[in-house]
DNA sequence: TATTTTACCTGAGGGC
DNA sequence: TGCCCTCAGGTAAAAT
């Protein structure tokens, strides 16, 4: 499932194939994969029918491609199961291929990127660029103070050089929430899912419903920190595959599933103390933690 | 206003 | 073999 690692992993593919290249055809198989654009599919293409990409950019879960000489970008988010891979042009379709892009790089030539989504929760959308409210780089990969209109209420991701600590302290103080509830709410942290969320508050001791405004400050330092070597290490690891939902640019899957110490781990020893590793039911979903190392206070 | 719940979606895998 | 059920979960709209 895509959260912050895989989707820069992804952005870190996706920027040498795309800065600079025409995009000579846009073809939509499925207009399902433009819930986020309601201009529909034949205004999509023919939008960006000719237009030149400039680079590729990311703040939390969110990517974008700024169009050369436009204040808009081809903006994307990859949902449950989205894909965005790069391919030979004129390379055979891809299993649950929505949208594809025929580029023509200056150096790099011919080539197609292609999103492919099966759970069609992924999304690919036309949208403007508007200024950030603080004036800093939108995000990751594009330095311009600007973000894309539908990103905008998105907070920063804590891997941004932008992300104010501070801020991130006074927001758990007012929420009345469980502090994985608010990990997991994008307008106050973005780029944590539900695996990267376990995993922090396992690293960082903290039982995953306990109430967001009673973490001492230490406490929210500590899960900052702990969040921060999580997806840095996630990162460094190529992201989480489990299947072969996610993948990178070439289709290759990441190893961080292999150094999971919560997520996913029900019933098995936690690997500081050794207690069984407990699964409880949470928003529709799962929470995955140590009974003993995360109490709840 | 703040918080919680629900809808969206489809394939994999288990039980029978 | 095949049918039915459950599960995976990010986002935004709807409900409380």
């Amino acid at each position: 499932m895509p959260e912050l690692p895989e989707v820069e992993v992804v952005r870190r593919g996706l920027e040498p194939a795309v800065r600079g290249a025409l995009m000579a055809a846009v073809t939509v198989h499925d207009e399902r994969a433009l819930t986020r654009y309601p201009g529909g599919a034949a205004d999509f293409e023919a939008a960006l029918t000719g237009a030149r990409l400039v680079g590729a950019a990311r703040r939390g879960k969110f990517l974008w491609l700024p169009i050369d000489g436009e204040e808009r970008a081809v903006v994307g988010h990859l949902g449950m199961s989205g894909q965005i891979l790069l391919r030979p042009a004129g390379a055979g379709p891809e299993r649950f291929e929505r949208i594809r892009i025929d580029l023509e790089h200056p150096s790099l030539g011919e080539l197609s990127v292609v999103f492919a989504d099966q759970r069609t929760f992924g999304s690919l959308a036309i949208d403007r660029l508007v200024p950030t409210v603080d004036s800093r780089a939108g995000g990751v990969g594009d330095a311009a103070p600007r973000v894309p209109a539908q990103v905008a209420h998105i907070a920063r991701d804590p891997l941004d050089p932008a992300f104010d600590d501070v801020a991130f302290r006074r927001a758990l103080a007012r929420k009345r929430s469980g502090v994985k509830r608010v990990l997991l709410d994008q307008t106050v942290i973005s780029g944590v899912g539900n695996i990267y969320a376990d995993e922090s508050l396992w690293a960082a001791r903290i039982h995953p419903e306990t109430a967001a405004e009673t973490l001492s400050t230490r406490a929210v330092n500590r899960l900052l920190t702990e969040i921060r070597a999580v997806l840095e290490k996630a990162l460094a690891e190529g992201g989480t595959s489990f299947d072969a939902q996610y993948v990178n640019v070439n289709g290759q899957a990441g190893y961080f599933a292999h150094s999971l110490n919560a997520y996913g781990r029900t019933g098995l020893p936690c690997p500081r103390c050794g207690t069984s590793i407990r699964r409880d039911a949470f928003m529709n979903r799962s929470s995955h933690f140590c009974p003993r190392c995360q109490r709840r206070r």
